[in-house]
DNA sequence: TCTGGGGTCCTCAGACAT
DNA sequence: TCTGATGTCTGAGGACCC
């Protein structure tokens, strides 16, 4: 183990909830849900506020709605978030070369390789320093854990949140973890915990004592052995900066199961062809078609076939799925059904699968939030291209009033509010038809104001209702979004 | 109104080659 | 030729993480 705490752990404070009340000075102090608001959809992250009411990243959207019915609900801005969290890995790389993310929010940073730290009070310096760089070039905060090990630093990230940092110093590690519950060692889920509870197990102590052996007949050669290691707060695995991806897939869970059979051939062919989209923008092709079934009982299993050899031709994989489909019983409906590849290799045919997909699909490389709607009712095909929807949360602009977001839609209606990140105060609302001509789709605006810049957002008095025009609108980036029909419920602070 | 999406890793069983 | 041991590959599923 090491002996100087320099592995740090950075985790940002409630990452998407935080990015939205900063980008949207009114939901500030109040609680916020980001996540999937159809009928299926689960809580992605809830703001501090929102999780004093129960709401927890993970649970249904429909129980967080009413433990907090007043929480404002928002769909996630993944490309938002993503420009964000590019300007936390850069501040990160300045320390280190060895940088390792875990996702948009996340990351470990090899303190010493970077020679910034050293000992506990370098590491502790560095620590803040950064905390303090991400609020001025976020706005937003972060927790860091300070330990000599991977895992100890995660513990301590989790222990100074929110907006804190937390420090193990060496040779207090065994004492800290022995009293913590097991499931704060990473890799023991609600599957493993009970396995230990069952056992008599329930402490990270009661696991050092059983011995490696016993973890071993219990869990099995590797998660026994290294969960042993674990408790007695042994952890030698190095920061990596660059990990190879090893599979790619896509998934779509319907808003109403598919019976159709044809419907669900249908929707495979349309995920293969994504997955291969994503396959190829990665440089990648794959030998293993992977075809997964999520049942109307929430039963899932996959199929899979391994070809001769690695392809990124959507014919191939297509046709690969469509054939694993044929071994699967889709009688009684199907919720979910996703495509992926792996067994990847490092190479790729010409790109002209992608451009002709890029043409028909220009917003998919911005993220989930930009899908085909799989909602969509199983007769209905392409939605009325007049039709616009305005996903809640996202970004606007009003020909007349200026830059503002969606706070929700219905029944031929979109509720704007006008106000920006660096708004003194709450925006006004009003309320336009969602066809109105004079309201675009926009790009987020950065949170933290330029040198120079002031407050704005509060232009215009007009009232209410805006233009009855009835001209056909240009179409909004994003294709459609689940749920924004009339269950885009918001607060109206 | 129960349970997303995109991944990784591990285990186990069966087929097959040596 | 048959049998058993062993290793490898493949396919399926479970658990976990963010």
């Amino acid at each position: 183990m090491r002996a100087a705490p320099t592995i740090l752990h950075l985790d940002m404070d409630a990452f998407f909830a935080a990015a939205e009340q900063a980008s949207k000075p009114s939901l500030r102090g109040k609680p916020v849900i980001v996540g999937g608001l159809g009928p299926r959809g689960v809580v992605a992250t809830a703001s501090y506020e929102a999780r004093r009411f129960g709401a927890r990243s993970a649970m249904p959207m429909a129980q967080a709605r009413r433990l907090c019915p007043n929480g404002a609900y928002l769909v996630p801005r993944f490309g938002f978030y993503r420009s964000i969290s590019e300007q936390v890995m850069e501040l990160l790389g300045r320390l280190s070369p060895l940088v390792e993310p875990l996702s948009l929010d996340e990351a470990f940073v090899d303190l010493e390789a970077g020679g910034v730290a050293w000992d506990a009070q370098s590491a502790r310096e560095a620590g803040q320093r950064l905390r303090a760089d991400i609020r001025a070039v976020t706005g937003l905060t972060g927790s860091v854990g300070l330990a000599g090990s991977k895992m100890l630093a995660k513990i301590a990230s989790e222990e100074a949140k929110p907006d804190g940092l937390r420090l193990i110093e060496p040779g207090t590690e065994r004492d800290m973890l022995a009293p913590m519950p097991v499931r704060t060692l990473p890799g023991v889920g609600p599957a493993t915990g009970e396995h230990l509870r069952r056992a008599g197990m329930t402490t990270v102590a009661d696991l050092a004592e059983a011995g490696e052996d016993e973890l071993v007949r219990l869990l099995g050669k590797a998660h026994g052995a290294s969960l042993h290691r674990m408790a007695l707060g042994l952890d030698n695995r190095p920061v990596v900066a660059e990990r190879d991806t090893k599979s790619v897939s896509v998934e779509d869970t319907f808003d109403v199961d598919l019976h159709d059979r044809v419907r669900v051939m249908n929707e495979v062919g349309r995920l293969a062809d994504r997955c291969v989209q994503r396959l190829r923008a990665s440089g990648h092709s794959g030998r293993t078609i992977v075809l997964k079934v999520r049942r109307y009982d929430f039963s899932t299993l996959t199929r899979s076939e391994t070809l001769r050899g690695p392809t990124d031709d959507p014919a191939v994989v297509r046709e690969a799925a469509g054939r694993l489909l044929d071994s699967v019983d889709t009688t009684g409906g199907v919720r979910l059904l996703g495509v992926g590849v792996s067994g990847l290799a490092d190479f790729t045919q010409e790109d002209l699968f992608a451009q002709a997909a890029g043409e028909r699909e220009p917003a998919e490389e911005a993220g989930a939030e930009e899908k085909a709607d799989p909602g969509a009712p199983e007769q209905a095909e392409a939605p009325d291209p007049a039709e616009r929807h305005w996903p809640a949360g996202h970004d606007v602009h009003h020909r007349e009033f200026g830059p503002g977001w969606v706070q929700g839609s219905g029944v031929g209606r979109v509720t704007v509010r006008f106000e920006t990140p660096t708004s003194k105060a709450p925006g006004r609302v009003r309320t336009f038809r969602v066809d109105d001509p004079d309201l675009e789709p926009s790009e987020p605006l950065p949170l933290v104001a330029e040198p120079g810049e002031t407050g704005a957002g509060e232009s215009g008095d007009a009232e209410g209702q805006a233009s009855s025009s009835s001209s056909p609108a240009s179409r909004p980036k994003s294709r459609s979004e689940p749920g924004s029909g009339s269950g885009a419920a918001m607060s109206r602070p």
